[in-house]
DNA sequence: GATGATGTACGAAGTTCTTCGTAGGTGTCA
DNA sequence: TGACACCTACGAAGAACTTCGTACATCATC
């Protein structure tokens, strides 16, 4: 059941810290965060609290402080949030996003590269 | 500089209404969404009226029902939604979008080419 | 001129998301 | 032991968004 509510754009923030640091706790997450966020520590942890509560991380309360980690993977909820938007802003055609963010975003070389290969992958694919 | 206010969902699809139809009446956007969204009249007018006080639309109230037309292009608003998921999801890397939602969501094979072909465009005239 | 259809105006409530203040528990150490 | 640091719990406020009820204006027509 890929369908899980979205996170929100505070949750996603806390997310990605957990995605890039692996499982953390409160004071972790909200030492990464502040310097950009600026958002207080109750903040974080509340957040984090109605997080575990949906079942977006999961918390380990062995320890004096309670250790999160993500329960949904990155992959997962970036397809999420791609086929939400392609739904409300694209009338559901994906590629009419990928056109619209290749020729309104800046991409190297290398990564024009990579969009190509994935592009054969699927046609080879495609053509079995 | 892109506006930095994003429409939200239900503004956006009253955009879509727009952009589709072209200048209309809340009637006839409330007629287009009822089957989907089954919201109410009044929601769609209040909503409208919000959007007129943004700028997001213009009304021209010379007859007895006024007209509403969309003031931000399709292709700018796309923009700047796209523009905000890379930033939120993405660490800004929009490639990294475009490869996820290529192999998350499908396209045919003419979308494939129309992207090959938006590759070859961007690549040409950066090796100029 | 009463009625019904059609329109706008707008207050206000319900939701969701975000933020933080405050309270209280526990361990440390001088 | 008392002060302090660090932690969780949680209520509640505030902001943004969405929804709708109600009031009121206009116009055709019977």
């Amino acid at each position: 059941m890929v369908n899980r509510s979205l996170p929100t754009d505070a949750e996603l923030a806390i997310l990605r810290v957990l995605w890039r640091r692996g499982p953390s706790t409160v004071r972790e997450v909200h030492e990464d965060l502040k310097p950009v966020q600026g958002t207080g520590y109750t903040t974080v942890l509340k957040l984090m609290q109605i997080m575990a509560q949906k079942g977006l991380v999961e918390r380990d309360e062995a320890g004096k402080s309670h250790v999160y980690r993500a329960m949904i993977p990155e992959e997962q909820a970036q397809k999420g949030l791609v086929h939400d938007l392609v739904e409300k802003a694209f009338g559901g055609s994906a590629s009419r996003l990928v056109l619209r963010a290749l020729s309104a975003e800046r991409a190297s070389r290398e990564e024009l590269a990579e969009i190509r290969a994935l592009l054969d992958d699927i046609e080879q694919k495609r053509s079995k």
